[in-house]
DNA sequence: AATGTTGCTGCAAAGATTCGCAGCAGCGAA
DNA sequence: TTCGCTGCTGCGAATCTTTGCAGCAACATT
């Protein structure tokens, strides 16, 4: 795929190496229309190609290292599992999830940008909120109040 | 302390059993000065009572139902470690995480406020951004660009 | 105060994630 | 193209968290 180049690209430029592990890694997160756990890109690195034998260590170190790099985001949700996602460059949606039944919903938060400034001037740091994990409550499992 | 009534009240109000094991367990936690891991408020309970024989699991168990009942948060950090929170009614604060080096800050963020609305609004979601695990880059180590 | 229902707990096992260490391999230099 | 440095990987073990199940106990009812 053509994609390949700008992974290998995007690795190399912020002063890593690129290994066939991360770029098959990589790859199959990128292709995956959904967010997927470590478990499962494994599967699809593997199904890609069989004899790739890639440990799931390597996995978790490099979805880790990617998400410094602001090519991943990971999505730690109640569920005891965590996903990760690939970050498409300049698009933006966060997960609200319930605390209760697990059940999630995308939604586009166009306040959330403002918060990126507060955090710079409050305490220096780059926040990534680009793809949130926000608990809450769906409709089915809000108590009845009232 | 003159606090545990409220807890035994506010499990009960929200139609859950009141046992000696939540009592202990949520008592330990709101006591507590900063946010706790399962195991360290496992040792605050036996520090207070030798004798009190909790099991990690109801510890897990128990703060996950406490959160679906507002009255802690979960915040899992990238460190690998849950911690929880009590959730002091009225109060908000957050935890911006270094996705690099683990260090964390506190930040007050008001323009979160509206992200409660905009969830309402687009999932139906009854939303609790009252202390949200935020990742980013700290200073140290956010990469030197221009 | 006794009783029944069913939510909670403890235990142990499974599942998910991180970590230490020795050896391999990517990338720059020669 | 070869060499060397050091970051990365695989493996196994440790750690953290969740889950299944049988028995106990909280709360409503009597």
């Amino acid at each position: 795929m053509s994609c390949e180049p700008e992974i290998a690209q995007a690795v190399r430029d912020r002063g890593r190496r690129l290994t066939i592990q991360r770029a098959k890694i990589l790859s199959a997160l990128r292709h995956a229309d959904e967010h997927q756990s470590a478990e499962q890109i494994l599967d699809r690195v593997r199904g890609d190609d069989p004899l790739a034998d890639i440990s799931l260590s390597t996995v978790y170190r490099t979805l880790e290292t990617a998400t410094t790099l602001l090519l991943t985001s990971e999505l730690r949700g109640a569920s005891g599992t965590t996903v990760y996602e690939w970050n498409e460059p300049g698009t933006t949606h966060h997960h609200i999830e319930c605390s209760s039944c697990g059940r999630t919903e995308v939604v586009e938060l166009s306040s959330l940008q403002l918060a990126e400034a507060e955090i710079r001037e409050q305490a220096g740091f780059e926040a990534d909120i680009r793809h949130l994990a926000i608990p809450g409550l769906c409709p089915a499992c809000r108590p009845a109040s009232g």
